[in-house]
DNA sequence: CTGGGGAAGGGGCCC
DNA sequence: CGGGCCCCTTCCCCA
């Protein structure tokens, strides 16, 4: 079972459940039958009976959803970044009630969740950073307005002929000697991103993109903003106090070796943290980057393959514990198989390439854009597949109609209407529903104990 | 007018 | 990369 209690606000708010990923979960040539009855003022459950399920008791609870404080404020995440005038920009954060003077940069990570393990802080009170940074944004929509934007026709972004904009491309962030590149904005063909990506896009891609889908950028973009600070000194780029949020179920394990295999998370594409740490020698950061980097001095200017190569030593390191906790039983085949883990949820998965892509859920990174909207998505299929709304490309047409849909799951899901299929059965009142979906509606409304 | 249900559209995510 | 399933939202129809 997969359990991962808050990634609802990574993706939206809206999700905040536990899955069983096995497959007994429901089958759709079964009736399925839901009981929902069992829901609290803060908690709603949904039971799908399965055979299993109903022969395991009610106990057993083939899916669990959870819901109640979707709707308030994230409670798992506040931060404020205090920067002072000498940056340039004004505050653009909630100021701290307990920083007596603004004449210096304060840089305060706080996570705060129910989870006393997912507490994250980190505070750096100096002088000598206030001259050095320089704030990316001016925490406006940056998103939501394309002149503030930016963008050029069809919504895509200027060439990045600005030292402020922030290029994590690889070539530029990691090698000190680089700075034209992000000067005159060639980029590396490498960084396929680059050019797509919206600025705001950017800057926010580790943390808060998901909520300002939804329409929360003016909650957050004071915030955001400040967490992406470039400090350009002479040539050397660096991304400053950039922090992958955290949301309040990290799993317990996020300890020590975990952030190991940060090495080979995208926020190593993505940044080079290497801050002004001879000006602050003692400072102390919680995020992965930053405990990647507290452990990892070289990792700035190593390669892909030697991140390779460590994140292998890492996860092999990690697979052999893991095997060991699991009394030896795991063969090297079934280790390897899965054996990048994700940095967030120890999830496995075959491939770097598959961990990267996950953990974009994670760190709500969306690099790919759509050139006509300004909708981002973490995977190049879901930009593809976005774009048919755009292109009104219908591929799909039902051959008992004359309708026409853009996406296969969509016909499939339209030829219930002339099956009839009706899969899903209220167990309270035996009304069937051709999407589970519909059956949770209509137990929310008409079986709710609320 | 209101509420429930059906249909459809679209995004998130995993395989 | 496509398929598939999840979810939510919106619109429409009807009792």
């Amino acid at each position: 079972m997969f359990v991962f209690g808050c990634e609802g606000h990574l993706t939206g708010g809206h999700r905040s459940f536990v899955k069983q990923a096995g497959p007994n979960t429901w089958r759709d040539d079964q009736p399925i039958t839901v009981d929902e009855g069992s829901e609290t003022s803060t908690q709603h459950v949904i039971v799908i009976e399965s055979e299993d399920a109903e022969a395991a008791g009610p106990g057993e609870s083939s899916l669990v959803k959870q819901e109640g404080s979707e709707g308030e404020e994230d409670p798992c995440h506040s931060r404020d970044i205090q920067t002072g005038a000498a940056s340039g920009v004004p505050p653009v954060a909630t100021e701290d009630p307990t920083s007596p003077t603004q004449s210096r940069i304060r840089h305060s990570i706080t996570e705060v969740s129910g989870m006393p393990n997912s507490a994250l802080k980190s505070e750096t009170d100096t002088k000598t950073l206030t001259e050095s940074h320089r704030l990316l944004h001016t925490g406006t929509d940056h998103r939501s307005d394309p002149e503030r934007l930016g963008l050029g026709p069809l919504g895509c972004p200027p060439a990045p002929s600005s030292e402020n904009l922030p290029v994590f491309h690889q070539k530029t962030v990691h090698s000190s000697k680089d700075g034209d590149a992000l000067e005159t904005g060639v980029d590396d063909p490498s960084c396929s991103y680059s050019t797509e990506m919206d600025p705001g896009n950017i800057s926010l891609g580790l943390e808060t993109q998901t909520h300002l889908y939804r329409g929360e950028w003016n909650r957050y973009s004071s915030s955001v903003y400040s967490e992406g600070c470039l400090d350009k000194k002479g040539e050397v780029i660096v991304i400053d106090e950039v922090t992958v949020k955290m949301e309040g179920d990290i799993p317990l394990t996020w300890n020590a070796d975990i952030h190991l295999v940060d090495r080979h998370s995208q926020g190593r594409d993505f940044l080079d943290y290497r801050e002004s740490l001879e000006t602050i020698p003692n400072k102390v950061t919680h995020s992965p980057l930053h405990t990647l980097r507290d452990r990892d001095p070289v990792s700035t200017s190593m390669g892909p393959s030697d991140s390779h190569s460590l994140f292998d030593q890492v996860l092999n390191s990690n697979d052999s514990a893991r095997a060991q906790a699991q009394g030896g039983g795991a063969t090297l085949d079934s280790i390897k198989e899965k054996r990048f883990l994700c940095m967030f949820c120890n999830k496995g998965f075959s491939c770097p390439q598959k961990v990267e892509i996950h953990q974009r859920f994670h760190t709500g990174v969306k690099p790919f854009s759509c050139n006509q909207c300004h909708m981002c998505f973490a995977q190049a299929g879901d930009l593809k597949r976005h774009q048919r709304v755009h292109t009104g490309e219908k591929p799909y047409s039902c051959p008992h109609c004359e309708k026409r849909f853009s996406r296969l799951d969509k016909l499939k899901m339209h030829l219930k209407v002339h099956t009839g299929e009706k899969p899903f059965a209220c167990t309270h009142c035996r009304k069937r529903f051709s999407e589970r979906s519909y059956l949770r509606i209509h137990q929310q409304k008409n079986h709710s104990t609320l």
